[in-house]
DNA sequence: AGATTTGTCTAGCGGTCGCTACACAAAAAC
DNA sequence: GTTTTTGTGTAGCGACCGCTAGACAAATCT
């Protein structure tokens, strides 16, 4: 059940025809993220993406679609790297609460790398947009991730693991409020450490015994 | 030592010459911050300005200064007014603790309020901006807030009035990551019971007997 | 080789941006 | 009244926005 767009890497064989394209699609495309990351979506025009991109505005209109066709492709992708890492540790810890410190933690350290722009793409590049639907569509990325949370904490107390009582939904709103302030607060020019500070000591909040 | 400019209200006797202005300045304001408010400051055009305060461009120019201008004097009102709940709560609590929960709870209503957009302005009206000093205008209010709240809760620890390993700059940090986090939350469409459900387990990271 | 397909380049479309020159209107000063 | 001062309306400036037509370049197919 693949798509059959299969990203049209050259890999698939000798399905090539005409003039080959000049430049490398997925470094096009993560150069693209970084900008769209930093600046958001609509302080990034298209002449800005095609002076980083080092590509001319048909070959991007032709690789990419238009600018917010490439925008969604950029989120997409965020979400599967970038920004793979909440998901992942809900995933791999064996609580929602230990999955969730884990998030917390790798966020502090994410958030704050200097290797590419501070914070969250899906909590920051749609803010103030004219376009409701670019703004929809992060939005709606935010609140399935708060979701997400609050289904793997109510797993939980159904499980026995956490007590009866427990609100998941506040806990779930807490967590996603320590992520979005923890991403505002690296874009502000927080360390690291302070961060992680932080992070620590929002657990405090879960029940305990 | 009076600026002398005085926010020209027909207050100070019959200093009037020339043609009078045809609109009240404070309620074409008081339009501009509702609109900024709510799209931000480059989502806001100046066309956008001039239909909502029912005036044309010259007369904006001529009573505000420019969009910039207007901004700012917008962000300070906003500071002043529908932002003001966290520093009288700061200041009129008895306790560090005490201010920062009622800050908490004032912002759950404030921020789902149905009767202005929802949200913090400060928190949210110029990320991915542009103008990199309209972006850094609202980051130093963030920022000096946070300060404040350390500032406070020091002065807590240096009474008694909290344990002497507090962490002082955890604690706002956390505080702040809150109010960031509503503010986002409520744009999202949280309703006031969720945050004030919020605010209410955020307190629970305090140090407590 | 020619024909076909596809990518890149230059140049520029219509639209909006923030802002303002200029003529006119409405008040006080003389 | 006339002059001076100030606000308002029309109309449009130069710059940038997202996007694309059309000529040319570089590959495969026959």
């Amino acid at each position: 059940m693949v798509t059959g767009q299969e990203t049209q890497a050259q890999g698939g064989a000798g399905r090539t025809r005409g003039r080959p394209r000049s430049f490398d699609r997925a470094t096009a495309l993560e150069k693209a993220l970084m900008a769209f990351w930093e600046h958001g979506y609509e302080a990034t025009s298209v002449s800005d993406l095609t002076r980083i991109m080092g590509i001319g505005a048909p070959s991007l209109y032709a690789a990419f679609g238009d600018k917010r066709t490439l925008f969604d492709e950029v989120v997409r992708v965020y979400a599967g790297t970038h920004g793979a890492f909440g998901e992942r540790a809900l995933a791999e810890e064996p609580t929602a609460r230990e999955g969730i410190a884990r998030m917390l933690r790798e966020a502090a350290a994410e958030y704050t790398d200097p290797a590419h722009p501070y914070g969250c793409l899906i909590v920051h590049a749609a803010t103030n947009c004219t376009s409701a639907d670019v703004e929809a569509l992060l939005r709606e990325r935010r609140n399935a991730n708060i979701a997400a949370l609050e289904s793997r904490i109510r797993a939980d107390i159904a499980a026995g693991v956490l007590p009866a009582g427990t609100d998941a939904a506040a806990l779930a709103r807490h967590a996603g409020a320590m992520i979005q302030g923890m991403s505002q607060q690296a874009r502000d020019g927080a360390r690291r450490e302070e961060l992680e500070a932080l992070a620590e000591i929002a657990m405090a909040i879960w029940p305990h015994d």
